[in-house]
DNA sequence: AGGGCTACCTGTACGC
DNA sequence: TGCGTACAGGTAGCCC
């Protein structure tokens, strides 16, 4: 006996695999009923509230919306909605019976379906707000722009010329950009040849131009890679969304760089806590 | 106010 | 085999 069900990422999930997650959850959940909202367990960032079910109970969904890394549930005939973020191991498990796992926290049931979120590391979270408040809560408030929308561009990275961090530190600034993390900014500076270590002031026009291309390319190559792994997806239990075996810089460490090739090795550092993976060759 | 650093958490990989 | 430790990274909150 199979049991389908459908498992969301559970690694590092950034713009494009949250926005995987979203068109999923969109083409599967939306107009559904929760007839019940189960916490199993409260401890994730921020404690789930206790009135979920209580908010949610008889709620249609009605639409899903993505920003940065932030997932943003809206139902019908309601002034609430739902802030969820994964954090770094957080994932939705859509099932057609109740198998629950370790790490289960939320169970929403839906009409004939049920939606579980997990989260192995419990950095991700649930909250619920006024969907008048959402945009103006603090993990919105000051979120940067969001990196496949026509305002991620020259102008608008010049408007940020002078700030003191490396260009790499840039890009993980959430109130710079929308939705970039460790690994796609690393991937982004691969793509574009630019060395993390850059300072901004001293990029010109043609390097912010191929910043912005590379961001846009690498950003929507993943999202379609994602949107491929889940339409051939029928009956199993591995994780969708994998954007990892495509790769071409990060944490290949020592290994050949795959435009220099022989000889010339990718190079770890780290950055502001975090590990980058560049080449010193091809990235200028 | 920008920027640097750290805690939060668990699983995994590695050295001894 | 087993134990200890380092590492992985998104975010918020702290401090300077």
């Amino acid at each position: 006996m199979f049991f389908i069900f459908f498992e969301l990422l559970s690694n590092m999930p950034e713009l494009p695999e949250v926005e995987v997650v979203r068109s999923f959850l969109e083409s599967r959940v939306i107009g559904k009923k929760i007839l019940k909202v189960s916490t199993v367990n409260e401890k994730l960032r921020y404690k789930v509230p206790s009135n979920l079910n209580l908010s949610l109970k008889n709620l249609i969904i009605t639409k899903i919306l993505r920003r940065g890394k932030y997932l943003i549930l809206f139902f019908r005939d309601s002034k609430l909605c739902l802030l969820i973020h994964l954090g770094m191991t957080g994932y939705f498990r859509l099932s057609d019976e109740l198998v629950e796992k370790k790490h289960d926290h939320v169970i929403f049931f839906l009409t004939k379906k049920i939606l579980i979120f997990n989260d192995i590391r419990k950095f991700g979270f649930i909250k619920i707000y006024c969907n008048n408040e959402i945009f103006l809560s603090s993990h919105l408030r000051n979120m940067g722009v969001e990196p496949l929308s026509k305002d991620f561009n020259l102008n608008y990275f010049n408007s940020f010329r002078k700030r003191a961090v490396d260009l790499k530190g840039l890009l993980m600034n959430q109130s710079f950009i929308a939705g970039l993390g460790n690994i796609y900014c690393s991937e982004i500076l691969y793509d574009a040849r630019l060395s993390p270590l850059r300072k901004i002031n001293s990029l010109n026009n043609l390097e912010i131009r191929n910043i912005v291309k590379s961001t846009k390319k690498i950003l929507k190559k993943a999202i379609s890679f994602g949107g491929t792994t889940i339409k051939n997806f029928i009956v199993s239990e591995e994780k969708i969304g994998y954007f990892k075996n495509k790769l071409k810089v990060y944490s290949r460490d020592k290994k050949n760089c795959l435009r220099c090739l022989k000889g010339i090795l990718i190079k770890k550092i780290r950055q502001n806590g975090r590990s980058t993976f560049f080449c010193e060759k091809c990235q200028k």
